[in-house]
DNA sequence: CGGCTAAGGCTATTAGCCTTAGCTTTATGG
DNA sequence: CCATAAAGCTAAGGCTAATAGCCTTAGCCG
């Protein structure tokens, strides 16, 4: 019984592998244990809070990744060249790790951490959004609607429900166009 | 061993309960056994397919009843109007079961009952967006992001992703305005 | 250098779940 | 009135998470 050596954010790198092979599903103590060369119960040194906070700490990182991504894609843009970038982003994000996306609302209910990362994503937003002249209690509603866009159409495309021939790209364009018009009559904002 | 004649349907309005009461990680075969006043194998013989196919069915189901919503919501009404209401229709039977709506995306993959019953969802959609003179693949693209920004919004209100002060119910005047705005200038639409 | 402590492994066990197999009873149609 | 199919049952096998208790290693401190 050689030491691994494993550490929470181990478990973590284990957690996320296993589901970007097989799905938010098979992620379990067992698997990741095997992953990680260690008997189940080991895991539990480790993660006291066994299953259920694993997934939470997953949803921790992934909210991280995507907040980082955004704010990258974010970075010496402004207006609809900030927005369009940061729905890009987003998308792309959820699309090059479908499963990990997808295990994000297996959280339990929120936490300090969770929060904190969604802060921060949230902030992202924000930020673009006062190239718009939004702020205040209208740009909490219009990141919501950013967000709810964003997530919509990442979650949707990830669980198949857009199954008709027509191009995605084509619609996520049509979608971000929407979204910027609808940023630029934004009501309650005095327009130029 | 007093019969108890379930149908396939019962077992689901069994489940839909549990899911209503205890959020769908509840969705167990013990327990809509139990509910349903059988064992648990006794169930295999309405659903063949066991708990994957409990869930599918539930999906089915859900996609139906939100499919009648939308229509229900959209008859005699027509543009921004029709939009509005099929909007709000959405979001209030989201609020008015969460775990219900939840339960959604934990379909296996779609089989042809819930495609059916999507379509169905999707069909009230476009039929709406004649209203603003698309259809054709334009109304495909608008369909889709108006389930986006339904969805979105749905999801992440009931993942109590909106931890913020700010009304809910103002976030969602203001995205409906955003919508109906955008598909009034809809790319490639001729705009009178 | 010796020993203590804490951390990180382990096995064994319990409890709960899904699923299959095979038996028994009920209801129904000829 | 009986045969048969449907609908229930028990039993058993194989997952899983989680807890309890033990053992060993690593590292520190006197």
């Amino acid at each position: 019984m050689p030491r691994v050596g494993l550490t929470p954010d181990q478990v973590v790198d284990h957690a996320l592998a296993l589901i970007d092979d097989q799905g938010s599903e098979a992620l379990t103590l067992a698997a990741v244990a095997t992953r990680a060369g260690v008997a189940t119960p080991s895991l539990y040194k480790h993660v006291s809070g066994g299953l259920g906070e694993l997934r939470r700490l997953v949803a921790v990182r992934v909210t991280e990744e995507l907040a980082d991504r955004l704010a990258e894609a974010a970075v010496g843009r402004s207006g609809d060249d900030a927005v369009s970038a940061v729905l890009r982003a987003y998308q792309a994000y959820a699309a090059e790790h479908p499963h990990r996306y997808a295990a994000l609302p297996q959280a339990p209910q929120p936490d300090d951490d969770l929060t904190r990362a969604a802060t921060r994503l949230v902030g992202v937003i924000v930020a673009v959004l006062r190239g718009y002249g939004l702020d205040g209690s209208e740009a909490i509603h219009a990141a919501r609607t950013v967000r709810s866009l964003a997530h919509g159409f990442a979650s949707l495309t990830i669980g198949g429900a857009f199954q008709l021939a027509e191009d995605l790209t084509t619609t996520h364009d049509r979608l971000i166009t929407t979204l910027t018009t609808g940023l630029h009559t934004w009501p309650g904002t005095a327009e130029a």
